[in-house]
DNA sequence: GTTTTCATGTAACCCGTTACATGATTCA
DNA sequence: TGAATCATGTAACGGGTTACATGAAAAC
């Protein structure tokens, strides 16, 4: 009766929608489809798939079992077959589950606006109502603008006792926050200047909208091509 | 028998070896003064610095203690004058304790090329040695470029498959990191220049040394001016 | 004279990791 | 056939927060 992480259970929430998954797939993709999203642990993923299902926002289907004895009879004989013969177990959202979701999806508590928590609630955008990004960008701007100016505040009280180093590390640590502002500003305005591609109406399914659809994010230089002399393994 | 936390420990005994000070005032210069350093709260701060001086690495001593009962005899007599009036305490780094920092200072394991790790380490440069801080900075950096790798990786691997905002987080991200390996470079490459000014003597005082002392930081533009245009535009 | 701020502490809980235990499948 | 990888799980612990309890000094 606890594990209510927030955004765990938010990630794999969103993961799922988009397509049933067993936990292993689901911690690799955690890891790496979402931008920012730190390794959680078998330790922590398993347990809040159980409450999840607990909670009836999932169910747990059979994966590809090797539900008739496959023909290699090697394998001894489970010596009783009612001892669930272990196999994948593959996750699927169900109709609660989506509508819980959607409801995570919509409601901006200023939570919402910390540095873990706001790269969840962006990595999902594509399923989020335009109204919404608009107030989570906003409301993380606000909170950055909020700590620039504490940042300035303290240093303009203590420059002069600080040696080069530590200053150093405060004059980086707030270039990055007026980094991010910056960034925020302009996904701000090609929000603002981009056609409401989302439309409010609850029975749109994800997956499609492929198609160029999320209008006017910002141009950047593509440092994701191909690579020629990539390779990776 | 336990609370070992690495990097508060480490920051508890770098800022007093400053100068002693009461829990109160350190927990704001957690804040503070160092760049990157999470508000600790007192929860954790108070059961930390007793453990320190479990460890004989701190001695509490009476601040500004009431020491001779105030003239206004409204509160409550304690029934017990035993019962210890509580005042500030001040706690200031034993010998024991500036050893045991320093060797902290010197010794460079993988974990400290983390986050916050990096960043404790990095705030304590004034008093560290320039070997070590070279061997800090290339760490950080090829843990970083480690880490850019995989992103890349992954980002090729399923660049086709997410939508847009996914993809622009990973970018922002991505470009986030390898800003950060551009700053290391120009960090070491001055301290590769820089005179060697933090000699090796392991008697060297701290405090002192405000006399620009640290070489060759690379220069930036000062961006704690009153800046009267700027307005974050 | 009351409210703020300074100042110290503790207990309960939360979120997550590590290390371990188990077993199936794939591949050289 | 044995190693690597896929796959699921749990118990113990770690490091931190929140909320609370207490009280002195300063500011209004």
């Amino acid at each position: 009766m606890s594990r209510r992480s927030g955004i765990l259970e938010f990630a794999v929430l969103g993961l799922l929608r988009e397509s049933p998954m067993h936990g292993y797939e689901l911690r690799k993709r955690l890891n790496t489809s979402l931008g920012i999203f730190r390794a959680f642990s078998y330790g922590t993923l398993y347990p809040c798939l159980k409450t999840l299902v607990a909670s009836g926002w999932l169910i747990e289907e059979p994966g590809s079992v090797p539900a008739s004895p496959p023909a290699t009879s090697r394998g001894v004989a489970p010596a009783s077959s009612l001892a669930g013969r272990r196999a994948k177990i593959v996750y699927r959202l169900t109709a609660e589950g989506k509508e819980h979701f959607e409801e995570l999806l919509s409601h901006t508590g200023p939570d919402a606006w910390e540095d873990e928590h706001f790269a969840a609630r962006f990595a999902f955008f594509g399923q989020t109502e335009r109204e919404v990004r608009m107030r989570v960008l906003e409301g993380r701007r606000s909170r950055l603008e909020e700590r620039l100016e504490k940042m300035r505040a303290s240093l303009a009280r203590t420059r002069e006792r600080l040696d080069d180093y530590t200053l150093e590390l405060q004059r980086h640590g707030m270039e990055s926050v007026e980094r991010e502002v910056r960034w925020l500003n302009e996904l701000i305005e090609s929000e603002r200047s981009g056609r409401d591609q989302r439309r409010s109406s609850p029975e749109s399914s994800p997956q499609q909208d492929t198609t160029g659809a999320t209008g006017g994010l910002p141009r950047h230089r593509d440092n994701t091509r191909p690579d020629p002399s990539d390779d990776t393994k």
